[in-house]
RNA sequence: GGAGAGAUGGCAGAGCCUGGUUGAAUGCACAUGACUCGAAAUCAUGCAUACCCGCAAGGGUAUCGGGGGUUCGAAUCCCUCUCUCUCCGCCA
């Protein structure tokens, strides 16, 4: 949620920046004229109980005193009844008005480049070079297939499309990876580790934003009304819901590693053959809780913590900056991390690394005590760490051998009891 | 799942029966000052959050798990929901 002093102090200003995102400003001067409205009500509401408090105080006194008291129960009782009508009138304007800037998207930063889709992302950087090997490398899908590590029927099966399965040294593969990965961010780059659940609730969901807007691309537990997470920055964000942080003690590095459970109403489409979109799949997340004059520096770090993973495997990727339009609703600047699968022949997005300043935060009402003692909001940032499905398929098609075999990358092998090849069937 | 008890400020813990001067005693923790070479101890003072008005000083409103009700007035009475604890059942 964006800072509605935005618009009652600034309201040109921010106008021209969300108009970069795509916002209208009728839905802005909605905003602005709602908290208007508010606040007048809300000076009027409170003059009256003002009065009513100090009448009842002195009709204490009186009744005490034996006197009489009927004529001035009867005065506040009118001014109850304004007071429930200014009150009633109130709950709908707040309550529009919430709904109004639940709507509005993060301020995209300056330097963000501006456009509507992702035509407009920028490569920041592309590292490594590719070139493809004297042989045709297919699809990570019969990759998959002459290793005996993927299963998509049977997962069909078990559950139904989008459910794949994973066996046996492709199952140790991964596991290695997020392993891998765990040690990673947390010996090398000062992450503590959380395993969190796998299931939330609708309090969770609506902190990070999941809720109430993409209900339909979550699996729902009707019964308890529980949610199973989309990735493991709900349960891990939510890690400090309405907490006030010391200042000190920022800033905070989470990670964890989670299935991640996506419906995706309706996204059937290009991506959906093979492990490239799925309904579940797993991932390692990176949270930061941060100062707020550090976080865009955070940001930078987050985006390089991600991209060691990458470039310990030895993998081929470039990064893009997101433009104004193709960053995620709460973030102020997003970093894309892709993986060139030579298979496919196309890049795959395995991390994002967004900065949403206070804008989840103030939802979240996540506060710390800066050093003068005041209580702020924090930053937050969150970036993949990264997500497994993909990466194994670039790194299947990447480390391809002609014979079929799959090299591994050495920083995996200690995880892999020294393997050096996944091997066909 | 069944039965019972409970939810009060950073923590502990009064108040609830008998509604008003209780934003809430007391203790601990914390901050500042005094004493001290320094510390401990002791003493003094301060110490919730959010929102609204105001340049400020300051003023106002709300909050005693959430929501609703009764009342001129609710931490206190009524209804309801949630959660926690204890015992029983089930269980990896």
């Amino acid at each position: 949620m964006i800072d509605i002093k935005k618009l009652r102090d600034d309201f040109d200003n921010t106008a021209a920046q969300l108009a970069r995102r795509g916002v209208e400003k009728e839905r802005l001067e909605k905003a602005r004229d709602l908290d208007a409205k508010r606040r007048a009500l809300v000076g009027e509401t409170e003059t009256l109980k003002a009065k009513r408090n100090a009448a009842s105080k002195e009709i204490g006194k009186v009744a005490a005193a034996g006197g009489d008291i009927a004529a001035a129960k009867e005065e506040m009782r009118k001014v109850g009844d304004s007071i429930a009508e200014i009150d009633k009138e109130l709950a709908t304007v707040d309550h529009d008005l919430r709904e109004t800037l639940l709507m509005i998207p993060n301020i995209p930063a300056p330097e963000i480049p501006t456009g509507m889709d992702s035509a407009a992302n920028v490569v920041v950087k592309t590292e490594g070079t590719w070139t493809d090997p004297d042989f045709k490398i297919p699809t990570h899908i019969e990759i998959g297939e002459k290793l005996g590590i993927f299963d998509f029927p049977r997962g069909v099966k078990l559950t139904g499309t989008g459910f794949p399965i994973i066996l046996g040294q492709g199952a140790k593969l991964q596991r290695a990876l997020i392993q891998y990965m765990l040690d990673l961010h947390c010996q090398k780059q000062g992450y503590t580790e959380m395993l969190p659940p796998f299931v939330v609730n609708s309090d969770s969901m609506t902190g990070t934003g999941q809720l109430p807007k993409f209900a339909e691309d979550l699996y729902h537990c009707q019964i308890d009304d529980f949610w199973l997470i989309p990735t493991a920055e709900v349960p891990v964000t939510n890690y400090y819901r309405d907490d006030i942080l010391s200042g000190k003690d920022l800033p905070i590095k989470l990670t964890a590693y989670t299935p991640c459970f996506r419906r995706e109403a309706g996204s059937a489409g290009k991506m959906t053959r093979g492990m490239l979109r799925v309904h579940q799949f797993d991932k390692v997340e990176m949270v930061n809780f941060v100062h707020p004059d550090t976080s865009f520096q955070q940001l930078e770090i987050l985006r390089e913590e991600a991209e060691e993973v990458l470039k310990t495997l030895g993998l081929h990727y470039r990064v893009l900056q997101l433009c104004s339009g193709d960053m995620g609703f709460s973030a102020a600047k997003c970093y894309d991390l892709e993986l060139w699968a030579p298979g496919e022949q196309q890049w795959l997005e395995v991390s994002s690394c967004s900065c949403f300043t206070d804008y989840q935060a103030r939802r979240l009402n996540c506060r710390f005590k800066d050093a003068d003692g005041k209580t702020k909001l924090v930053h937050t940032l969150n970036g993949s760490g990264v997500a497994l499905p993909r990466l194994m398929v670039a790194l299947l098609e990447q480390h391809l051998n002609a014979d079929g075999s799959v090299t591994i990358p050495e920083v995996l092998r200690p995880y892999m009891n020294g393997q050096e090849k996944l091997l066909p069937a």
